[in-house]
Formats: C-alpha cells, structure tokens, sequence
RNA sequence: GGGCCAAUAGCUCAGCCAGGUAUGAGCGCUCGGCUGAUAACCGGGAGGUCCUCGGUUCAAAUCCGAGUUGGCCCA
C-alpha cells in the first residue's frame, strides 16, 4: 500500500479487518511485537482459562478483549508480558455433554463403553470447543500465543496439579474423611454445592411419632423426606425452648408448647379433645431414649453408643414439631452434629440413590422412589401422625443432567484450607484488587467461612488424584502414598513406565501399582474436582516442574483478570492452592470486572431470548466498534449493559476518525509531504498547531495515568474526546484553509507535521483499543518509515516542550467566545458566510480578556468578523445601555404619592453603566429633581443597540463574559456574503460534475437583481480564485446550468470545465 | 432466607467516597447553519419526582435506615 494511498470513502470495519488480517500474516505482525518486546522487564500475566464447552459468549469476549488490550498496553510501555492463553478442559460438564452424545443415562453405560474410549470421546469434545473458542478470539483481534495455548489435560498441565497437591500433603492439609455431600444420583458423584440448581416440587410432608421408651409418650417429628428415616441415629431439641406434653387421643406426645395449637389444627383436633398436661424445658428431654419406627423394616439401622436419643443441637426451630429427626448419613448440619456427639454416621444409600443391604426392606429401592413405602410403613406401625399433601420445597438438582440430588456421606478427599486461615486472610493483603472493595469486603468475607475443600469427583474426566493407599488402609497420610511428579511415579511403580510419555489420565494409571517394604498400594480411584485444575494455572501455565527457570522467574502471577464470580471461584482457588502449595497468594493485581448484561438489563440467557453473539456484534459494526463499547466501560465490578445503539456510537466515533485522517491526505500527496524532512520542533507553528500538539501532550499524560489505575474506559473517553472535539471539530476545521492553499508554504507543512504528528500518535493510543483501525491508519502514514505494525510502538509519552497549559486554557476561552458568537449570529439570522463589522467580547476577567486578546486573529477567522473588540473586565462598553425597572413594593411606601411619578421616571430612563448614582443622575434630570434611590428599589436589564446580538460565555460552567455581535451591513459586506453564495453553490455544480480539485472552470453568472449583480462583480477575482474560474463568458452550448435563489434572489450559473473546450 | 453490587434525561452513562443551584455528557429527537472531510461537520432547543419511603443536616442525587427492581455469590 502506497504511503498517503487514498483509504475507502467511508468506514468500513469489514474491509479493514480484512486487510489488517492480511497484513498481520503478511508481516508476522505478533511474532514481530513479542519479539520486540522480548528483552523489556517481564510481566507474568496469566489467563483464567474458560471452560471448553461452549462458544464464546459475549461476556467472555469482553474479558478477552480486556486482556487484550491490557496486553498490548503493557507491551508498548515496555514489559514481555507473558500471554499465554489458557483452556480448562477437564470435568463433568464436558463428561455430561458426551454422555448426551452417546445416549448414556449413567456410569454403566460408560463402563460398558469402556473408559479408555469415553475419555478419548471427551478429549475429541473438548479439542473441537478449543479450536472453536480460539476462531472466537481471534476474530476480534485478541493476540496471544495461540500456538502454544496450555490445557489442562496435557500430562506436564496435569503433573502441575500433581505437584501441588504433593506439596499440600507435605504440609499435611491433605485428609480422607466422611462428609455429607450434594451427589447426584446419575452421574455418581458429588456437586460442589454452588453448582447445584433449586427448583420447586413438590414433597411429601408427615409427623411421625418416635415413641420414648423410658417415660410415656412420644416426640412428634417433621419432614419431608421419608426416605431419610431409616438412617435415623437422633432426635434433636433445642435445650432452651420450652415444651409441652400434651394429651391426645389416648396418647401422649411432646411438641414445643409454640406448635402445639398448630399441629392439633393440622389434626383437625378441637381445643376440647386435647389437654397439654405439662410445660417444661427442652433440657429435660435431653437423653431421652426413643424406639426407632422403622425398627421392623430395618432391623440393622443406625445402633451403637449414644444412638436413638435426643440430643441439642442449634438448627432445631420452633416450627412445625420443635423436634427434628436427624441422620448424620444424610444431612450437612446433622453430619456435623452427630460427629461432634460422636454418634455413628450411618448411611444406608450408594452412590447411585439406591439403598443398600443395610437398609433391611428397602435395599435395592431408589430412595425418592421409597418414600411411599415408608410413609406406609411408619402408618402399618402405627406411627404416622399425619401426612399432608401438596407441600413444595426447593428441592436442588444437578446443574448439568437436571437430576435431583440427594444428600448422603461419603469418603471424600479434602485439602484442609481451614487448618491455614489465618495465613489465607494474611496473603490476601499481599494482592492489590480493582476495585479494592472487592477484596477487603466479598473476598475476604468468603475466605473466612470458606470449608475444607472437597477436591475429589468420583469420575473419569478429570485428573487422577495421585494417592496410592494400601489394602486396608488405616486412614492415616502418614500410611499412604502421593506422588507429585511424573519421574517420581516412574521410579515408583512396579510397572515400566516412560514418564516422557506416560498420560496421565485415568484409566492409564488406575493400574499402576506401588510395592515398597512389602506394602502393595494401590491407586484411589477418584479424579480431582475441576476447579482444583485451573486452580494451579500460575504455575501451570509456566509448565512448572518440569520447566523450573520461567517459575523462579515470573512466580507469582503480575495481573489476572475476571469477572466476579470468580471471587469464589478462581481467584478463591487460586489463593487456596497457593497457599497450600507454596505459602503465597499466587497473584498481585487483580482487575475484577463485571458480567456482561443483556439490553434490558436482566443477565443473558437462552430462556430470556436475550443473548446477544459476539460474532453477530461483529457482523453488524465490527471488531474494532464491538471492542470500543465493551473498554469504554467501566472494569471494576460493575456489570455492565449490552447496548446496540452505544455499539453503533462507537463505530460513528471511529468513522469521525477516519475522516479526520482522509482529510489531508490527498493534500499531502500532491505535496509529496515527507514528514521526515520537517520536525516539528523547526515547523513555522501556528497557535492552533501549538495548540493541538499541546492537547495531545495533555491527553496522553491524561491518558496514561488512567491506565495505570485500570481505568481503561477513562483514558478511551479521553482519547475520543480529543479526536472529536478537538481534532475533528477544531482543528480541523481552522487548519483547512491553510491544506487548499496551492503553493507551497511553510504554514502548510507546519500543518501537515502537525497533523501527521498528531494522527499518527492517536493511532498509538488508539491500538490497544481498536487494533484493526489503529493499524490501517498508521500503515497508510507512516508507510516504509514506520514499524510494520502500530503495535510495534512504544506508547506515547507527554513531551514537555509541546505541553503548553495556558495555551490550552486559553483556546478554551476562544471556543466559548466562538461559540456564543455562533449563538448569536442565530439569534440575528445572520449566516457564517457573511462578515460581520466587528463582534465585541465584554470579559469578566483578566485571563478571559487576555485570552481574546492574544487569539484576536483566530477569533476573527471562526467568527467571520472584520474586527474583535475587547471590553476590559470593570468596564462597560459604552455602546450599550442599561435600563431600570422599578420595585413598587419598596418604591410606594417610601415615596408615597410620589411614588408612581418615580417609577415612571425609572423605567423611562436607560443608563451607560449598572450604578445606582448613574440612574440617580438619570432620574434625576427626567423628574427635575433629586431623589434618593437604593439598591433594592431598581433591578438593571442591559438594552444593546440595534443591529447588535449579545449572548453570555461560559468555560466549565463558569461565566466569563458577553459577546456582541455587530450584523449591520454595508454594501462591502454585502458584496462579499453575495460572493460567497455564489462560490458556494459553485463549489457545489463543480462536485456534480465530479472535477478534479484543480480542474479549471468556465462560468457563466446571470444575476437577477442589478445591484446584486453589481454587488457580485465587484468580487469577481475572489470568486474566480475560489472556484478556480479561468473566465466568466456566456457558455452557449449545454455546461452544467442551474438556477438558484439566494436571499430571495434568482441567480442562474452554468460551468464548463475549460478542458473540454481545449479538446 | 443471608452477604455484596447497581438504580440519575427516550438510550448508554458521569457526578456520590470528602453534602452546597443537575451549566451534567454523548447518542437520539427537534429547529437552524455549513458545504472540496460532505453518507462528513457546526450551533440552538426541548427533555429529570436523581427507584420509593423515612431519618441526619441550615442544606441530600451524594450520608444513614427500610423497601422495590435487577445482577453476582451463598443458603
């Protein structure tokens, strides 16, 4: 592409891209960046990888492009920022997905298939949501190093969780225990309980009696899983409530004394067929021995010490009974009570939901699908209080196969977080959060109630955990085997292995065995949680350990970025297993942003019908206009709102740009302008040139700080500002005079450096943003002079020798005045083309007045005035008048009879200053004698002469004066406005004839008013210069003829351009 | 049910932490101007119960409390 080569008449995102794309290829434009970039100070950013099994969506995409432009940013000030993507690929979601696939309804069906097979199914799966994820990003522009991504199912990824947890063990924050968890039924494994959905259904709801077997009576317990009785082990009170004991149809039970009324109404029991015979404290009924109601069906249930009694516990409500059955082999709070009581933890159900032997009749039965039957077995018993229909509850499900979950307890692997809280809450003051709220208030919340954490899946697709147990383990680490590295489980296991090629996965390792000292261990058959992967990626993404010298390094991570569910996700696991692992908090800065919301505010989903495509953004305003609008927004923790017209906006932003930079250069090439052979510091500036250059130095010190602050949206506006307001809308339009002139000059060339400076810096700090553009345009100026790509530059920095703040403010006063003179020029229907006499600016401050008077001649040029006239702050410009009107409630009581002869005289006079003497005086000789007027009596209104047009200007806000604009007309005013409406409307036939810039014309005029018409020869040699006439004579033969009307005026015009006649 | 965050013009958002007239900004709308950047550009205008209610204060969009709606996280 040739340098200054005219660019498309207009915007076109599309074709942009399409040539950037091929430039970048072209040229190796990103190797070329890292490679320059490759010796500066390093910065370890590391990529919170997305889950690989969906497309891109545009929350991701705005978390991209962030790291995109962070990127780039953080290249052009100087650092190797390390920009390796990454993809967490392992996990149940992705297992669920194949499942779907191959029509599994549960783990048989993957064991029939085979293992070996199903994970080879999930790692095909989660390659092809890899390549499509990476097209994703590419596709608008974010560079990093998709050649080398890292996975989380590559055996050095997988030897990094390894490691890790190696290291956690080491620590002893690694133990086997029981724990009540959310499982769901058909995939067999636990869910983490944030992954669990709640829906509404519908549940049985009975009282049941539990019969004492020490004292007369019964407790009366609710619930609404029937199916948890037989894993009954206790009863629970609350100590400190009271209860009653209560005569019933012959029987006696206990209830809270609150409930009593309630559940007797439930029996449908008149006040009179019930007595409460007793109140007393719950404490009484401590130790209270109960005969089990399912003691027939499940002859084996829960026995031994302490069984079968109640006991306190703190999750016992007044509600419904005041009593709840418990069975620490199911729920959360009864685990936890029922192993503090030290009570056995009896669970009668599998993996699966059904019931095992230990449920005597029941074994064999799904549970939910027993519940019937216990409901009829505690009635045949004579058990059953009541049983209500239509009772619903929030009943959880599997977020990925919709299953309802059920709670039981089961062996678990845990990493003891708890054991090191405190050194948790300690590293978190060594990481800096954007926004920092974020971290001393959610963050740090979390942590302290965060659990144990439960890092084992009973499942195929995932890592193995690496702990090798011995036949009849005793439970004790100390007794078992992990195993960290890849070497290491090579010099262990009995089997050979090559640890180069090994896979990790299972069922690979399942059968890997370790003999030492006679002990044969074997394998646990569990897989890590999912979260545990990408909770070692700091490390991981370096490939440590089996790259150790990028670790010693980078470690810990400089930056990461994500939105804010990833405060108990990722930056939560993160700090966790680094922790663990390493004793830091394995990140530095954090950029916390928020989720990308739909148009009317409510989140993105198939269910709404609000999800909007990043590929469909693209499709209609393109990359670069889709990344405008998502980095103007604010990244710190606020959500932000898709919106098509801002997208829209943004593309207009960029399309003002653009023109900004077409404009000169069809000028600089007829010039042969080579910005090498003028420097600025030696160009004949002008004020505004100064001036630009100066706002430029402003906005990349603006700019630059923002950035630093992680307020990238901050520093966009300030750069579209610039661009708009001042480039576009100022300078621009100041400096075009200056590019029509046809010979050379030393003004234009300070104009093309200026602008040539200008542009090709905005180009810079434009790059992160709106790679695509920002490339094109810098490519078309700098051409063969310039790197081979925008991002190859270091970022601009404020040259103080162009900074000139008094300048800048000045001007600032200048655009005011300009302004309110437009303002004015409208209100006196007085259009820019004609001249106006003289426009007088009255200031109201020294820096105001001192502004107008250095920029006279920049004033003139904008307002079309002959002459700019300053009136000094303190005085008034004698051409104007003040007029008084009268306050009659002050004015009557003081001068009574008189007082309407005064009035009179006040209104009637006008007064040269604003003085309560000068009206005094005024007055005065109007009525024929003195009288005393104050303040209060008169309000001032200003009078402007006739012809003239006063409108207040204000900077930031402030008033700084008035401008007057004098529009009286004299026949030299008139002859030139006649003029220009010619040149105009010529100017215009010229464009439909579609003629070259210089093409010279022929003009015929016929002026339908004489004195118009001789009003208009008088300036026949500027309009000949400006249309570029070579004579004015009749033209006979067609030319392009128009007429017009001009100021009620009909003018005929017809050109020929004077070639055709030549040919 | 609990924790955190948000709500300001038709739309997207500044302003709020350190209370002082909402000159609010851009877009949109509308009226006008400009016319070799021209599918561009400039000026004027209209447009607000600052989510609601209560409190603190001389003064509240801003501070405090309660509520409504939406978002995230957790039950």
């Amino acid at each position: 592409m040739s340098r200054f080569a005219a660019p498309d008449d207009q915007y076109d995102p599309e074709s942009v891209e399409e040539r950037i794309f091929d430039r970048w290829d072209e040229v190796d434009a990103y190797e070329q960046t890292k490679e320059r970039f490759a010796d500066e100070e390093p910065l370890f950013f590391v990529d919170g990888p997305p889950y690989t099994s969906g497309a891109a969506h545009m929350g991701t995409t705005w978390n991209k492009t962030l790291k995109d432009a962070y990127i780039r940013h953080l290249r052009m000030r100087g650092h190797h920022v390390t920009d390796r993507p990454g993809y967490d690929m392992h996990g149940l979601p992705i297992e669920t997905k194949v499942e779907e696939k191959l029509g599994f309804d549960n783990k048989k069906d993957i064991e029939e298939f085979g293992m070996e097979n199903f994970i080879e199914e999930c790692k095909t799966f989660a390659d092809s949501q890899l390549e499509g994820l990476q097209d994703d990003f590419k596709s608008f522009g974010v560079w990093m190093d998709w050649e080398n991504p890292y996975k989380t199912v590559t055996p050095e990824y997988m030897e990094a969780a390894w490691w890790g947890f190696e290291r956690a063990h080491e620590r002893g924050l690694v133990t086997q225990g029981k724990r009540s968890i959310t499982q769901c039924p058909r995939c067999e494994t636990a869910i983490a309980k944030n992954e669990v959905e709640y829906h509404t259904a519908e549940a049985p709801s009975i009282y049941v009696t539990f019969p004492l077997t020490d004292r007369e009576g019964s407790l009366v317990i609710w619930t609404t899983t029937p199916w948890t009785i037989p894993a009954n082990t206790f009863v629970a009170v609350d100590e400190e409530v009271t209860y009653a004991k209560v005569a019933y149809d012959g029987d006696i039970l206990y209830l809270a004394v609150g409930v009593v009324e309630d559940v007797m109404n439930r029996l449908g029991v008149e006040e009179s067929d019930y007595e409460i015979l007793e109140e007393f404290a719950g404490e009484e009924l401590i130790g209270a021995e109960y005969e089990f109601p399912l003691a027939e069906q499940v002859p084996d249930g829960a026995s031994g010490e302490g069984a079968r009694r109640v006991y306190h516990a703190d999750y016992v409500e007044v509600d419904r009974t005041g009593m709840v059955h418990s069975a620490p082999g199911h729920g959360e709070e009864d685990f936890a009570r029922g192993q503090e009581l030290g009570v056995e933890i009896f669970c009668p159900v599998g993996s699966d939901g059904v019931y095992t032997d230990a449920a005597g009749k029941y074994a064999g039965t799904f549970v939910r699908d027993a519940n019937e039957e216990v409901i009829a077995d505690l009635r045949a018993n004579g058990h059953l209080l009541l049983s209500e229909p239509g009772h619903s509850i929030d009943e959880g499900q599997c977020w990925r196969c919709d299953t309802d979950i059920v709670r039981i307890v089961t062996d678990q692997w845990f990493i003891t977080v708890t054991d090191i809280k405190e050194e948790l809450l300690d590293n978190i003051e060594d990481s800096e959060w954007y926004p920092s709220e974020a971290r001393d208030g959610r963050f740090r919340k979390f942590v302290e109630n965060s659990p144990d954490w439960n890092v084992s899946r009973q499942r195929y697709w995932g890592i193995p955990i690496p702990i090798w147990t011995p036949e009849n383990w005793s439970g004790e680490m100390d007794d078992a085997i992990v195993v960290g590295t890849r070497k290491a489980l090579a010099e262990r296991v009995e089997q050979e292995i090559d640890p180069a090629e090994i896979d990790l996965h299972r069922p690979t390792v399942d059968d890997l065995t370790i003999t030492e000292n006679g002990t044969t261990y074997t394998r646990v058959p569990d897989v890590f949680d999912v979260w545990l992967d990408s909770s070692v990626a700091s490390w991981g993404t370096l490939n440590y350990p089996e790259r150790t010298e990028e670790f010693e390094e980078l470690w810990p991570a400089d930056l990461i970025m994500e939105a804010h569910d990833q405060t108990r996700g990722w930056f939560w696991s993160q700090l966790g297993m680094g922790s663990a692992a390493l004793g830091e908090i394995p990140y530095k800065d954090v950029l916390m942003h928020g989720w990308a919301l739909a148009e009317d505010g409510r989140k993105m989903s198939k269910s709404l019908g609000n999800i909007v495509a990043p590929s469909e953004a693209i499709e209609r305003h393109g990359a670069d206009p889709m990344r405008l609008f998502l980095l103007g927004q604010n990244p710190q923790g606020d959500d932000m709102r898709f919106s098509w017209d801002e997208m829209e906006n943004r593309q207009r932003d960029l399309n003002i740009l653009w023109n900004v930079f077409r404009f000169p250069l069809p000028y600089m090439r007829l010039d042969g302008f080579d910005p090498a052979s003028i420097a600025i510091d030696d160009a004949a500036l002008e004020t505004v040139d100064e001036w630009v250059l100066s706002r430029l130095q402003s906005v990349i010190g603006e700019m630059t700080g923002h950035w630093e602050e992680y307020r990238q949206d901050r520093a966009l506006d300030a750069l579209l500002e610039f661009v708009v307001e001042d480039v576009s809308r100022f300078y621009i339009q100041v400096v075009r005079e200056r590019m029509w002139e046809e010979a050379d000059s030393e003004s234009k060339r300070a104009a093309y450096a200026t602008l040539y400076r200008v542009l090709v810096e905005t180009t810079k700090l434009l790059a992160p943003y709106a790679p695509f553009v920002a490339d094109d345009i810098y490519g078309t100026l700098t051409g063969d002079d310039g790197f081979e790509t925008v991002h190859m530059c270091e970022w601009p920095e404020l040259d103080e020798t162009l900074h000139d703040p008094q300048l800048e403010s000045d001007i600032e006063v200048v655009e005011a005045v300009e302004e309110a003179g437009s303002n004015a020029r409208q209100q006196a229907e007085r259009k820019l083309r004609w001249p106006v006499p003289r426009v007088v600016v009255a200031a109201d401050d020294d820096a105001a007045a001192a502004a107008v008077d250095r920029h006279r001649g920049l004033l003139r040029d904008r307002l079309n005035a002959r002459e700019i006239e300053l009136v000094e702050p303190g005085a008034d410009w004698e051409e104007l008048a003040y007029s008084a009107r009268a306050d009659m409630s002050i004015l009557g009581p003081e001068f009574g009879n008189e007082a309407g002869d005064v009035m009179n005289a006040i209104n009637a006079v006008s007064v040269t200053e604003q003085s309560v003497e000068a009206l005094r005086e005024a007055v005065a000789a109007e009525l024929g004698r003195d009288v005393e007027l104050t303040e209060e009596m008169v309000s001032f209104n200003t009078e402007t002469p006739a012809g003239i047009e006063g409108t207040a200007f204000t900077v930031d806000g402030d008033d700084r004066g008035v401008v007057y604009v004098d529009t009286s007309l004299t026949e030299e005013i008139e002859s030139e406005g006649y003029a220009r409406e010619i040149i105009r409307r010529i100017q215009e036939m010229r464009k439909e004839l579609d003629l070259d810039i210089e093409a010279e014309i022929r003009v015929e005029l016929t002026v339908a008013d004489d004195r118009v018409a001789e009003l208009i020869d008088e300036r026949r040699d500027l309009v000949a210069e400006e249309v570029r006439a070579g004579s004015f004579e009749e033209i006979d033969d067609g030319g392009h003829r128009r007429t017009w009307e001009i100021e009620g005026i009909d003018v005929e015009i017809a050109i020929e351009p004077l070639s055709t006649t030549a040919a």
